[in-house]
DNA sequence: GTCTATAGGTGGATAGAC
DNA sequence: GTCTATCCACCTATAGAC
């Protein structure tokens, strides 16, 4: 009824952003190809036609946000002037994603529990060898300059570090709990300044001797 | 065939522990009720007969590790003679939980995941009454006694400290490349050194001063 | 490129024998 | 309490018209 030969760029990409979300709030065996369709504003049987299968969507749907975030927190990290810098920019990098995009810490966590993420390897040893390479040098960086402790192994401390954003997104249905809040989900006021303490946290470990 | 009248608690049981890594490695919805039946090496039909249905399954199962974790976390705290033993007894507590039961970081993941934890609501709120309560009682109380930093809130600073040990045991089947494995998974013994990093990081950032 | 119709397969759940 | 047989709904994927 509709018939309007639209471009090809187009139809994909609408059925790439209303897969993002379906998959990401219900998991891939629960999202179903007409709710993708139907989201996208598409004939369900062009999703075959785009793209093969549901898991064929589903591992290009990933890739694409690897690959985005791994640009982006690379670029970020090159502009730092010195180690806790180079830290405040990872994590500023971490919460401007996941604030952006939601489904980013719940696809994330999916693929982890599905059999060993075995759709994501890829993307994460991507992310290992730019970003996480780039955060490690930095650290070891300001180890051997004096400014942070060289008694904590560097690849620890790095995990350690990484982890206090994703955490907080991925829990995010449950820490307004945690906070005392009426309602579930924290406030964006309450993601503003999670961001900054997690920041401050993470250099407060890091720091030799610290600071009162 | 078999038709031997088993115990009534022995079936149910082996029902819940076939289920828990199934949906923990596969999700709700990817799981069938026949694979439950003969990973437990029961008959299927027999799972309507104790639990009436697979969702209903699925949230028993997901009480009784709720309960589990927030009894054991409480009881470690109780006997924590200080604030920095407190934290450490938390993280440690952590740690064994899920090393011991491998099922629980990704069923957390996919209850967060899953249209905003649900189910989990209930076994969270527990949580935060328990064992999180208590963890922030300690924690403002080594804030009023100088030993913790008091220019960070009390709240994010306990969120800060939970969230180490769940993140590396949730991204577990990748965090081996982070630390140049091999293989994605880390070892045990990494496993082992990073539960003493957790600690050692959660406390150089929580404590005034620190100690280089 | 877009749409309809449908094949082919599977899953949750129930009825009823034993 | 346990097991068999089966219903019904739904889902992925494809064939083929437009």
């Amino acid at each position: 009824m509709v018939q309007v030969p639209e471009n090809e760029a187009e139809t994909a990409t609408a059925i790439l952003n209303a897969a993002e979300p379906l998959f990401a709030g219900q998991g891939f065996a629960a999202t179903t190809i007409k709710q993708i369709g139907a989201a996208a504003g598409v004939n369900p049987a062009l999703i075959y036609y785009y793209f093969g299968s549901k898991e064929e969507l589903y591992r290009r749907l990933l890739m694409h946000l690897f690959t985005t975030i791994a640009r982006r927190g690379t670029e970020r990290l090159a502009a730092a002037p010195s180690p806790e810098a180079a830290v405040r920019a990872l994590l500023g990098v971490q919460s401007e994603v996941m604030r952006e995009h939601p489904s980013v810490p719940r696809l994330m966590a999916r693929e982890m529990a599905d059999h060993g993420a075995a759709h994501a390897q890829e993307g994460f040893a991507q992310l290992a060898a730019t970003a996480f390479a780039r955060l490690l040098a930095f650290i070891e960086e300001g180890q051997r300059a004096g400014v942070f402790r060289d008694d904590m192994d560097a690849r620890f401390a790095a995990i350690s570090a990484i982890s206090l954003i994703p955490y907080f997104h991925i829990f995010k249905p449950a820490v307004g709990i945690l906070l005392g809040n009426e309602t579930p989900e924290p406030t964006p006021e309450q993601m503003d300044a999670y961001a900054r303490h997690a920041a401050d946290f993470a250099i407060a470990a890091l720091t030799k001797g610290g600071g009162g």
